[in-house]
DNA sequence: CAAGATATGTCAACATGACTGTCCCAATTT
DNA sequence: AAATTGGGACAGTCATGTTGACATATCTTG
């Protein structure tokens, strides 16, 4: 598995910043890419076993991480369609693993539970990413991963942070 | 868009090391998902310009950063069978982006080149992607780039770190 | 040199998970 | 009462992955 090198697309005869920086662009660019593919692979293993796919993933961490997120919510933190995600829940109310309720101050809202089956089935896909992420962590240490967060919320559009901070709070 | 928050999951009467090292996962984990939807969704609107998707990216990107690439090494990259890659290479050279040559050293090797508007549309989308991450990286500052490497080359397996360093290097 | 392994390509069938567009109902807001 | 919002459903399409089987050219090895 040797990938042949060549030198990038640009060659400054001589190093410059520039060139310094696009290096450092593209070494994010791909580890990246690498690590995010790392990440989530480790769990399809398990949802292949069961059946489902990465989508069904996404809809149970959320719905494991807020009880009681509604569908609305559900629809802005994955940013798909509603068609696409109402074919993913059918799937898993289907297998009983998720069950809604009905908004107490919104009865128009449908509220996204887990059963104990579900909640079983999200914490093996959890503790699947959490191996993964907690040897990172270790490997790499406290100030790195401080520094990891910095970039990754620095990537977020600014618009969209507070989606993702909301879900670390109370 | 407020997300309704709730208590995580396993919620400890007293906070302990291991309630805060499971939010810490949790934060990486989602930052790591939002962090790199965000990256690739600035690159779909020139995609779809062109009509083509995610997978003929990752090619373009991949021959413009090793230009002479072969086969065997595009796909031990991007992890997929020969079968999806040849449909995107198909259409990109259909569309003339891509050129093939015969390997000097074994002839059976098919190398990969960007021909000129090939070269033009993978700067474009490159351009794309460099402007995301040269905010995140100015925002959060060097050192937390530093660990942003450090942490996402942990979550890469140690057999595939070697594939991946070898972009990097002549 | 013959045999086997490797690099690549192709045909066919299929699964997943997105999309658009349209229509519907119930509940809330104005 | 009318308009908006939250949720659901039906139909069709597209992008991108998968298996399996097979073909061809080239390289390597006994």
């Amino acid at each position: 598995m040797t990938v042949p090198i060549s030198r990038p697309r640009s060659t400054p005869a001589i190093a410059s910043p520039l060139f310094l920086r696009e290096d450092e662009i593209r070494r994010g660019i791909e580890l990246l890419y690498f690590g995010y593919s790392a990440m989530v692979r480790g769990a399809d293993t398990i949802l292949a076993r069961e059946g489902f796919g990465r989508a069904h993933h996404r809809a149970l961490y959320f719905i494991a991480r807020s009880p009681g997120l509604s569908v609305g919510d559900l629809l802005r933190l994955l940013a798909i369609t509603k068609q696409s995600l109402g074919r993913v829940l059918n799937e898993l109310q289907a297998h009983g693993h998720v069950t809604q309720s009905i908004g107490a101050s919104d009865r128009r809202q449908r509220l996204l539970h887990l059963t104990a089956t579900g909640q079983a089935l999200e914490a093996a896909l959890f503790a699947e990413l959490e191996a993964g992420m907690a040897a990172a962590y270790g490997e790499a240490g406290q100030s790195a991963v401080t520094g990891f967060w910095a970039v990754l919320v620095g990537l977020i559009p600014a618009e969209d942070r507070a989606l993702v901070a909301g879900l670390s709070q109370g």
